[in-house]
DNA sequence: ACTAACTCGTACACCGCTGTTCGAGTTATG
DNA sequence: CATAACTCGAACAGCGGTGTACGAGTTAGT
């Protein structure tokens, strides 16, 4: 059910009555907005007293602009998703060799997909699965159509389910950011690295049969 | 603490008095590690109360082997991996290609592996990184050891790093595992698939530059 | 058959997190 | 500058989890 009942809230959706906020409490709710996205960077589930501290407000402030953690949970996944998307579009993804235009979408997402690794785990385990597919839907769907893409052009595997390489993709993108995090992959070959390794993957097996 | 009068030493460390434990005692302490291991295969955090209802115990009886969830966890964690170790001992790792040896070991750990994934993120939330890399040091070693000889063959791609194929190589593992687990992937396949897409990863850039 | 080991339910204290209320202070905005 | 919007701390109730204590019942071992 998307029927997310909000009506002329523009954007993320606080609590407070749809009339016109005042200045401060419009940055303050950015503030608590980054300050959650900054506590999932470091945790899997920051409580609110942890994310409102971060952000530099009181809990009843937190509480005043997002009626439950499940609120604040979905606008902080809304305005990642979106941020994340907006830089995406600017990747041309559908022009040239598929396995270039996938180098080039490694090089400009790898460090935002990680970000959302670990929103992604809160919000499967808070909203359903559901309402996340939906609102990620166009993001995976890029991915898709170009591995798609790939693999009709002889480019990737074609004797493997499409769904495994994206499945592939996200999760080396991610695997890869943790490594960088943790100091084990310097942040300057990570990239590299990685779009060897995922190319690697995907192609169309050049030496090796599947058995 | 090793002083297990015991001469056997059977494994776990339960808290009872060192001395003989009876029977029936012996098979429930059986049924709350296979209760955790199950618990663990479907969340990340089990309560205590979860486990000992899935063992069919009262908690009370729980607390009485198992002083603390700490202890508790520790103990199914080796268990756990005891019996990886047991079966992946069984693969013969170093001889022939290392390409086929890795596949070898695939077919018979893919499985495995699947069942370390949230008992591992408990034992690093709750034991430390330290005490958990100690644990596991010989399981990762042995994979460690097999790419570095196919690194060392020219099998395996040379210009990146061993600690990020190794990364690789489990990363994917895991993944195949659960996208088998939420049925995206048939299990008759998911081997052969794996295989194929992992030798893919770590093989010597057949056809594509890092840049 | 007798005893020690074991189990179980209930109940308790403690903790952290969530969400709410209240009253008072502060600040933007007209 | 006056008012409405906003913020804040403190304190409360509720919930679920952990770990402990007690007492009575059941079961294995000799």
């Amino acid at each position: 059910m998307p029927s997310t009942g909000r009506g002329a809230a523009p954007g993320a959706a606080p609590a407070r009555s749809a009339g016109r906020r005042r200045a401060d409490a419009e940055r303050n709710i950015e503030a608590i907005l980054d300050a959650a996205r900054a506590c999932f960077r470091r945790g899997p589930a920051p409580s609110m007293t942890e994310i409102a501290r971060t952000a530099g407000v009181g809990r009843v402030t937190l509480y005043g602009h997002f009626p439950s953690r499940e609120a604040l949970l979905e606008a902080v996944l809304e305005r990642t998703l979106q941020q994340a998307n907006a830089a995406l579009e600017s990747v041309d993804v559908d022009s040239g060799p598929a396995d270039e235009a996938l180098a080039r979408l490694i090089g400009s997402s790898w460090r935002i997909v990680d970000e959302h690794r670990n929103q992604l785990a809160a919000a499967l385990e808070h909203l359903g699965p559901d309402r996340v597919r939906d609102r990620h839907a166009d993001a995976l769907a890029r991915v898709e159509r170009l591995i798609a893409r790939g693999q009709a052009a002889g480019v990737f595997a074609q004797d493997v389910p499409l769904g495994w390489l994206v499945t592939t993709f996200y999760t080396l993108m991610h695997a890869a950011a943790q490594e960088a995090d943790q100091g084990n992959l310097s942040p300057e070959i990570a990239p590299g690295v990685l779009t060897r390794t995922l190319l690697g993957a995907l192609s169309a097996g050049p030496g090796h049969r599947p058995t």
